[in-house]
DNA sequence: TGACACGTACGACGCTCTTCGTATGATTTC
DNA sequence: GAAATCATACGAAGAGCGTCGTACGTGTCA
């Protein structure tokens, strides 16, 4: 079936994007060099995999070198949304703060990080109900 | 590859672990009945995907009875953390205050939820960087 | 006691993901 | 300018997932 926001990205294609992201537009090459560490991986598989996403959208390419240079399409914004989205209802079922709560009970958070939390807390009660759009 | 916490279940797995979750032990036609809701689905295929969820020992079921009776065995709490972890390495990178973040401004949290959160901010704070076991 | 409803078991098909091997073309280097 | 190096392109194999059809056993009830 068709996603209504494109192609969701697979495991292997997150990691790319992830590299990505990070790095801003890049070699094959250089995305494999990271990709390659702590695993084994042909290069190959990278940069088929890398043809994939371009097939698919996720990537777009600049071809005008030897060695082509490719840059997520999909922005990371959108692509955390569609996968906390997707999470919240297929495995909290439907309930975001469980969500929340799970999250920042599982894994170590910052004081900074905290702080930063609340006034997001303060925000999103100073606007009553209202959702932000974007 | 096989998970060091199990098998992680696949997406219709989830859909069923829901429904199991939600309404306690049930017979597959229990399951199905709420799966087919708004879905073009077999018995057979629910049926199927239940079979395979017993085999990977994410359900126990009771054959006492003719209609066999399944029941969780994957507990909700840790297939959310197990799947929240992912989620933060995987798509935040392993920040885990921007996932809290982007979950809280992409989907309406009521304000009691927001107290709740606040609360165990609070907690969080008050025991440093002390993690919670459950 | 048949017919029918309802349950499980199980094999198979189509699809996608992931990985890799191999072919082939361009660029460098001596 | 020939050889080695590095890039892309592409086909294919292996595995897992999701779906379904079919076989078959067991209750029920006119």
């Amino acid at each position: 079936m068709s996603d209504r926001n494109g192609t969701r990205p697979t495991q292997v294609e997150l990691d790319i994007l992830q590299v990505l992201w990070r790095q801003g537009p890049s070699t094959v090459r250089a995305v494999h060099e990271v990709l390659s560490q702590g695993k084994e991986l042909t290069y190959t598989s990278t940069l088929k995999t890398m043809q994939v996403m371009h097939e698919k959208g996720l990537v777009a390419r600049d071809e005008s070198q030897r060695s082509h240079i490719y840059e997520a399409v999909v922005q990371q914004k959108s692509t955390q949304q569609q996968f906390v989205c997707d999470l919240v209802d297929r495995v909290f079922g439907g309930a975001t703060e469980q969500l929340v709560v799970q999250a920042l009970s599982s894994r170590s958070v910052s004081t900074d990080e905290i702080a930063e939390i609340r006034k997001l807390l303060d925000e999103l009660e100073g606007k009553g109900s209202g959702i932000p759009q974007k």
